[in-house]
RNA sequence: GGAGGGGUGGCCGAGUGGUUAAAGGCAGCAGACUGUAAAUCUGCCCGCAUUGCGUACGCUGGUUCGAAUCCAGCCCCCUCCA
């Protein structure tokens, strides 16, 4: 590859975002000129993003830092139809106004990373409702349909391997990718969009759309996918025990958040510094050097860096605070998860394995009872040996709380209330 | 519409009348070792309950002392044909 000569580009590829481009040469040209604006799709089919597509968020953050226009376009239209490829869970269709509920949600954790307003750099978010609500069918076949050839389409990705593993692909399907070319042709005309961006999966739509465009309005447009992010035991990123990282705290915690951070394999600091905070890369170079029990210093840093992103400087504060008294002096720190038990049930006792569900540690009393006899569960730090236990006010600590904890790593508090 | 194959615990996948809460694998949880890492080893892994009970193998009903396993009907999925 040539020599990158815009700001933004440069960042991306040193950063580890750029996986491939349609004309990265062009692109570059063009960015290097003046603002551009760019878009990438979500899906509205929840009220919050999670940490699957903190890669795509970074890119538009990144885009804005360099002096461009991010647009975030909901997929609100396309929502309404249902996404075809995950068709093992058929997921019930939703309404119009949890759709709207949920694009509010995405819009108030996009409002942590980009900026937005009518600035010729101030992001925007949109909606291809707006458009494809209104498509009538024949028109659209007539404008969009004829420059899609079959012959062509079958020779994506996304369809090809669908066919070779002889798995059906339905026409809903087919008619997905075309209104998602058809979006970036909207777009383009609407607000001046020069680029889509978007995960690897999406290279196919990308492609289209910029094809698209091309035959219907001679515009040229550019097209940027970044790589998939596995972690290095081959997950995919973001997913735990208890299911997706989200980025907004009604559903994770800052806490639990930077706690998802701190646990990042070994292997994985370097690359998911470049990507999910903005530290200087001689500095992550650094980082990333660090040997042995060392890099666990970094990791904090990609803790709380990453957190500062998603939640703000001082909450990502407070969850290092958390971690560090939890961990490194044992204490029952404020700011772990809690939960608030009458003061009259904890004087007459409760089991302990019953507050140790209550206070969703475990999900189950037979879990709880399973965990204590596995010697996995503490109660202020002192191992518990019976899971009957009545839990009472003795055993509230000077700070006034409870701590249980299961594992060495989960903890909560128990308060009286 | 016709022919064939299939629907089992979070996932994959054994199981074709009883000893099957259902092999095995993955994922997950805990313990040991560590560095809140990885790898490895050990234990656990439906719910309630102090040796018991309740649910569970697509749905409904039937046969049987007894069914995930047999029968009937229905629903859904896949393949081939029209």
């Amino acid at each position: 590859m040539t020599q990158l000569r815009s700001d933004f580009l440069r960042t991306l590829e040193a950063r580890g975002f750029i996986h491939q481009g349609t004309d990265l040469e062009g692109l570059d040209a063009l960015a290097s000129k003046g603002p551009i604006s760019a878009y990438i799709g979500f899906d509205a089919t929840a009220d919050s993003l999670h940490v699957g597509s903190l890669v795509q968020i970074m890119m538009l953050r990144w885009l804005q830092k360099t002096g461009h226009r991010p647009i975030v376009l909901m997929g609100g239209g396309t929502t309404r139809i249902g996404d075809p490829s995950f068709r093992d869970e058929s997921r019930p269709l939703l309404d119009d106004a949890q759709i709207a509920r949920n694009i509010a949600g995405i819009q108030r954790v996009f409002s942590r990373f980009l900026t937005f307003g009518s600035g010729p750099t101030d992001a925007l978010m949109t909606n291809n409702a707006d458009w494809l609500d209104r498509l009538e069918y024949i028109p659209f076949l007539r404008d969009v349909g004829r420059h899609f050839t079959i012959n062509r389409m079958l020779t994506f990705d996304s369809v090809r391997l669908r066919l070779d593993r002889e798995q059906p692909l339905t026409f809903l399907e087919f008619n997905y990718m075309i209104l998602q070319a058809y979006d970036f042709l909207e777009l383009s005309k609407r607000e001046g969009v020069r680029l889509q961006m978007g995960g690897s999966d999406q290279w196919g739509n990308i492609v289209n759309g910029v094809e698209l465009t091309r035959r219907v309005t001679g515009t040229e447009l550019y097209g940027l996918t970044s790589p998939l992010i596995t972690t290095a035991s081959g997950a995919k990123m973001g997913k735990t025990a208890s299911g997706a990282v989200w980025l907004n705290p009604e559903r994770c915690s800052p806490y639990d958040y930077w706690q998802f951070w701190r646990n990042t394999d070994d292997k994985d600091v370097g690359r998911f510094l470049r990507l999910f905070t903005e530290l200087p890369l001689d500095e992550i170079a650094r980082l990333e050097a660090l040997g042995g029990a060392e890099i666990n210093e970094s990791k904090k840093i990609l803790a709380t860096e990453a957190t500062t992103l998603a939640h703000g400087a001082e909450a990502a504060r407070e969850a290092a605070e958390t971690a560090r008294r939890a961990f490194e002096e044992g204490a029952a720190a404020e700011g772990l998860p809690s939960i608030d038990v009458p003061r009259s049930d904890l004087e007459r006792g409760i089991p302990a394995f019953q507050l140790l569900r209550m206070s969703g540690l475990v999900a189950s009393n037979g879990e709880a009872r399973r965990l204590v006899q596995q010697g996995g569960a503490r109660l202020n730090d002192q191992r518990l040996d019976d899971p009957e236990y009545a839990v009472s006010v003795a055993d509230v600590t000077d700070e006034g709380v409870v701590k249980l904890s299961a594992g060495k790593k989960r903890h909560a508090l128990v308060r009286p209330v």
